[in-house]
RNA sequence: GCCGGUGUAGCUCAGUGGUAGAGCACACGACUCAUAAUCGUGCUGUCCGGAGUUCGACUCUCCGCACCGGCACCA
């Protein structure tokens, strides 16, 4: 027996799950349950990564320690997973006793290979800011940028792991194995970077305090990062060395979305690498969720609604929509108008309607399960289809090609649809036919017991019931033809995939948008004096010239008249912004920022945008003086 | 600016050196076992634009445009 590893990413719990965790989730899902009813060994993993900055703010700022913000995330994903049936095998958390001893034994063994070192790093800091500036931030007054207070000359210890040494190991080990990262367009952007050199990386944070303390030097804090990846040995008991941890290492598949690649794919083989330990064998990323051609976004309330299409169209119809849809590895759009058309026409009419119709015939006419006695036309096309989709099937699972999987199932569908229609089964029923019509329902349900089976991995609540109404009290999992029994009593239940009426649902009240969380309770660390905030000397300014900046793709370089003077800005705009468009605009500019070089390009202070996704500039609501105060 | 990818019917996408396909949607027909379902037939395309190689290119080469990623840049 072979055994199969899959994971997911431990997602970063610092807000809930989103429609993109549950893609990642159900396509490692899928695997996961198709290696099963292959007979594999599977252990499938996903789970929390519950450590680092982000998440102390985060709790911090809802009034809750780091621990019990998680503790009360987890639950938020546990439960997700189990509405979309996933079959995870382990929840690993970072907070968990099991993943601080693996991890302790993993660091340890990191720091004994020799390349974690410790380099003073010395710089400028600002207390309040917990930071560090690099040179090339500050001016010659060195001043904090923020704080506008004199900072001071540090010197900290910091560990770091030679990630510069692995490089051409790295590089080896991609070109023995092209397939090490899929698809092709990650692997080479990988490659890109590997040649283009990589930089030794820090490990450990003295700024944080919400994580796991290096075992080899307790003062310092593991990176968020080098804490979360070994969780995929953790979870499988690398502490103790145990059976699980020796069965299931070396990973099959890293499951993931296409920005964390490089992680997975460059530092954790490279840690793995200095511990001496085996690589993963398969880095898998896919690509972007957007919704109806836009991407989401909190802030803008752009989301993807899973509860409320679960609620209309079930889970597997979800599960079957984002895994049919879109092709694995590119970006693909979220139409809830796409998934309404893939539920009625494949899953109600094509599936759904062919499992009732059969049901429907067998019933009026038969006591069970007809003996397949009477042969006829088209029987062997049905059996040899049969097995020509289940290995046609195989071979797209293995380059992860789901939609094209689904798509060889239906055309088995279809094929059996028109088997029905080709004999006219329903004219069969005279008792000189009846054993021929027998014989073709036999078939039929047989196709459809084969076809739950394939289908099983993806719409597994579907499957199961399919074979419920075809009678079998306890779910057969092998596409060998033939396997079906006769006289088994059918239930021919409700349809399992009843038509939705868009209609119908259009006249239901809409739900309503999500907001964009809003921060309530601001922590007084935050807050800045009245002295701090009249420091700044905002001023109306109109935009007198605009052109872009040779070599930069956001940068725009605008002159800018102040009534008093005119001044040269430079500003990260020109992705929403055209030059010609600006000229005459009126913007806020901050006069008293320190000067900076830009791209060869001076810049003499800063113009006010609101931006996260989009950017939009900040502009008085109607013509003022050049040279007012904004305040 | 550099590096990679994509651009094919209304939509999602396949595809081949000899001038194009599938599913959905649409139209018409058949059938009535079935969830107004199924089956059949049909429909639409300057295969991004231009140049080149070739007897012949949508498929190869070059140039360009658009979009999507990665790197630099975001005071």
């Amino acid at each position: 027996m072979s055994t199969f590893y899959v994971t997911t990413p431990i997602y970063y719990a610092n807000g809930e799950p989103h429609a993109g965790h549950a893609y990642t989730t159900i396509a490692a899902d899928a695997l996961a349950r198709y290696h099963r009813i292959k007979g594999d060994d599977v252990f499938f993993l996903t789970g929390v990564d519950e450590h680092g900055a982000n998440i102390d703010k985060t709790a911090e700022s809802e009034g809750l320690s780091p621990q019990a913000f998680c503790d009360k995330l987890a639950p938020i994903f546990t439960k997700l997973w189990e509405r979309l049936n996933i079959s995870n095998d382990i929840f690993l958390r970072t907070t968990s006793e099991l993943h601080k001893r693996g991890i302790k034994k993993f660091l340890t063994a990191l720091y004994e290979s020799g390349d974690v070192y410790k380099a003073p790093y010395e710089g400028h800091y600002c207390r309040p800011c917990e930071r560090f500036f690099p040179e090339k931030e500050l001016s010659d007054d060195k001043i904090c940028p923020i704080h506008k207070i004199p900072l001071e000359w540090v010197k900290e210890e910091n560990y770091f792991f030679r990630l510069s040494k692995y490089q051409d190991r790295l590089l080896q080990h991609y070109n023995e194995n092209p397939e090490f990262v899929y698809p092709d367009t990650r692997r080479n952007e990988l490659l890109s970077v590997l040649e283009s050199g990589l930089e030794d990386t820090s490990i450990s944070r003295s700024s944080v305090s919400w994580g796991i303390p290096l075992p080899f030097d307790p003062e310092h804090i593991a990176y968020v990062w080098i804490d979360a990846l070994p969780n995929y040995i953790t979870a499988l008991g690398y502490d103790a060395d145990n059976e699980r941890y020796h069965t299931f290492w070396p990973a099959n598949v890293h499951m993931m979305a296409k920005e964390i690649t490089r992680f997975h794919a460059l530092l954790w083989p490279a840690m793995l690498m200095a511990a001496n330990l085996p690589l993963p064998k398969q880095i898998v990323a896919h690509g972007w969720l957007t919704k109806d051609g836009e991407a989401l976004s909190k802030t803008r309330g752009i989301f993807i609604d899973m509860d409320g299409d679960i609620a209309t169209y079930g889970v597997d119809a979800f599960r079957y929509y984002l895994l049919r849809e879109f092709s694995f590895g590119n970006d693909g759009d979220y139409r809830p108008t796409r998934l309404h058309q893939r539920y009625n026409a494949d899953l109600a009419n094509d599936l759904g309607n062919l499992l009732n119709r059969v049901l429907g015939l067998l019933n009026k006419n038969f006591d069970g399960i007809p003996a397949p006695t009477t042969p006829g036309e088209f029987d062997d096309e049905i059996k040899q289809m049969a097995q020509k989709t289940s290995e046609t099937f195989d071979a797209h699972i293995e380059t992860f090609a789901f939609d094209s999987a689904l798509e060889t199932i239906w055309e088995f569908v279809r094929r059996v649809n028109r088997y029905v229609q080709q004999t006219e089964v329903w004219t069969l029923a005279k008792p000189e036919t009846k054993p021929r019509m027998g014989t073709i329902l036999y078939n039929c349900l047989e196709a459809l017991r084969y076809i739950s089976v394939l289908l099983s991995p993806f719409i597994p609540d579907t499957a199961e019931k399919i074979q419920q109404q075809i009678g079998l009290t306890e779910f057969d999992s092998v596409a060998e033809w033939g396997r079906l029994p006769v006289d088994l009593k059918v239930s021919r239940g409700e349809p399992i995939f009843p038509r939705v009426d868009l209609k119908k649902e259009k006249a239901q009240p809409k739900k309503e948008k999500a907001k964009p969380e809003k921060k309530t309770s601001e922590k007084k660390s935050n807050l800045i004096s009245f002295s701090d905030f009249q420091k700044m000397d905002l001023r109306v300014a109109r935009v007198i010239s605009a052109e872009p900046i040779e070599g930069a793709d956001r940068l725009l370089k605008l002159e800018v008249d102040i009534g008093t003077e005119k001044r040269q800005v430079v500003a990260g705009i020109a992705e929403h912004y055209q030059p010609d468009a600006l000229i005459g605009k009126q913007v806020i500019v901050v006069m008293n920022l320190e000067p900076a070089t830009i791209r060869n390009v001076e810049s003499h202070g800063m113009i006010l945008a609101a931006s996260d996704d989009s950017v939009v500039l900040v502009s008085p609501e109607t013509d003022v003086p050049l040279g007012t105060q904004v305040r």
